[in-house]
DNA sequence: CTGCATTACGAATCCACATCAATTA
DNA sequence: ACTAATTGATGTGGATTCGTAATGC
């Protein structure tokens, strides 16, 4: 049971660290200028901060003197944490669809630079043939070589690894190489690409981080392999395989095509309670058919205004903090006998 | 610009034991 | 159906350790 605690604050405690570890040095001391941002927020200034104009936030937790009306976020977010939050919305990703044509595809989505973006613009004002949602191969490629001869980083030594890690430029010349070869150039190590200078090695399978650089590795056979009997690689559109056209970058707020309801027949909220575990899934052919039909639709629309809002407010009001279930036990361990943090026993 | 050493800080861990909650008699 | 006893699981806080980001050189 959990009772009123007005006085209690929900918070991590800044514990002043102490480090033993700290050797005579001839450094100054150092004054951090960015410190990481305490996560959550004293549930004191909370309770003294929430105002009754606000309107009540759906919570999990009621308090214990069935004061229904009076709901309290008990573990808020820091507030800066809730606009990282929703820069990290999928949707903001995605958001600038209708304004800015270059960032919808993932090359204006990784290429971000302004430089490149500018480029990317101009790429679409020439080829008009491209849907704004769609990511062209040509002008992918040519943004590739764009980019590998701007980064002028070839990593040239690494032909004797177990594991192949091919630079952009690399890539981008055994792409052509392989057009030539009939794309026989399939080495029977991982092939990967990424896009950056990054050397080899020290990195996990899938995915490296240099610097500030997104860094993408595929294992396109294995993709390949698993996707073949998946259908068509194209999201939209009804091209085969033989006729590949601009493969379109799945709408983010597009509720219903990730989770559509004919396909897995869940609810939103099991879906949100982890019931897809929070991910998306390959839609099998059967279904596929009945969820494009039902994502056309205008009532599917609203339907998905109305789930993706419910997404955001579920996601807002996550708790993560701890809570004190059982106050007795909170009074128990407090008065429990302790030898440097631990419990001891009572002798 | 890169790499290494150092510092700072959030998160995890440990401990004993009262209490909870489910099961059994 | 109800009560009492049993028993394994749970949760509680402070100090310390660990992992990693930030910083300086």
């Amino acid at each position: 049971m959990i009772t009123e605690q007005s006085t209690l604050t929900l918070k991590p405690k800044p514990k002043p660290k102490t480090k033993t570890k700290t050797k005579p040095s001839t450094r100054r001391k150092k004054t951090r200028a960015k410190s990481r941002k305490p996560k959550y927020l004293s549930l004191r200034l909370q309770l003294t901060a929430t105002t009754p104009q606000e309107p009540p936030m759906p919570t999990t937790t009621t308090s214990p003197n069935h004061d229904h009306n009076k709901l309290i976020n008990f573990f808020p977010l820091h507030p800066e944490h809730l606009m990282e939050q929703d820069k990290l919305d999928m949707s903001c990703i995605f958001s600038s669809c209708d304004d800015d044509q270059a960032n919808t595809t993932l090359t204006g989505i990784l290429c971000s630079d302004d430089e490149e973006d500018i480029e990317q613009k101009i790429n679409i004002d020439t080829d008009k043939n491209s849907s704004p949602s769609s990511v062209n191969y040509a002008d992918e490629e040519r943004n590739l070589v764009r980019t590998a001869m701007r980064r002028n980083n070839i990593n040239k030594s690494d032909h004797d690894g177990h594991e192949k890690w091919v630079s952009y430029n690399e890539v981008v010349e055994r792409k052509k190489v392989g057009v030539m070869r009939g794309m026989s150039s399939s080495s029977s190590s991982t092939t990967s690409c990424y896009y950056n200078n990054h050397h080899h090695g020290t990195s996990d399978h899938g995915h490296v981080r240099n610097n500030n650089k997104l860094v993408l590795k595929l294992d396109y056979e294995k993709i390949m392999k698993s996707w073949v009997n998946k259908g068509p690689l194209y999201i939209c559109g009804n091209s085969g395989l033989d006729a590949p056209q601009p493969q379109t970058v799945p709408d983010i707020q597009d509720d219903d095509f990730f989770f559509p309801t004919s396909i897995n027949g869940s609810t939103h909220d099991e879906r949100d309670n982890g019931g897809n575990d929070g991910s998306w899934t390959v839609p099998q052919l059967e279904g596929d058919h009945d969820a494009l039909q039902v994502a056309g639709s205008s009532a599917v629309v609203h339907n998905r205004e109305a789930s993706v809002q419910r997404y955001k407010e579920k996601r807002r009001n996550r708790l993560f903090a701890k809570t004190i279930r059982y106050e007795v036990r909170k009074l128990n361990a407090e008065k429990r006998p302790r030898i440097k943090g631990r419990f001891v026993k009572r002798d």
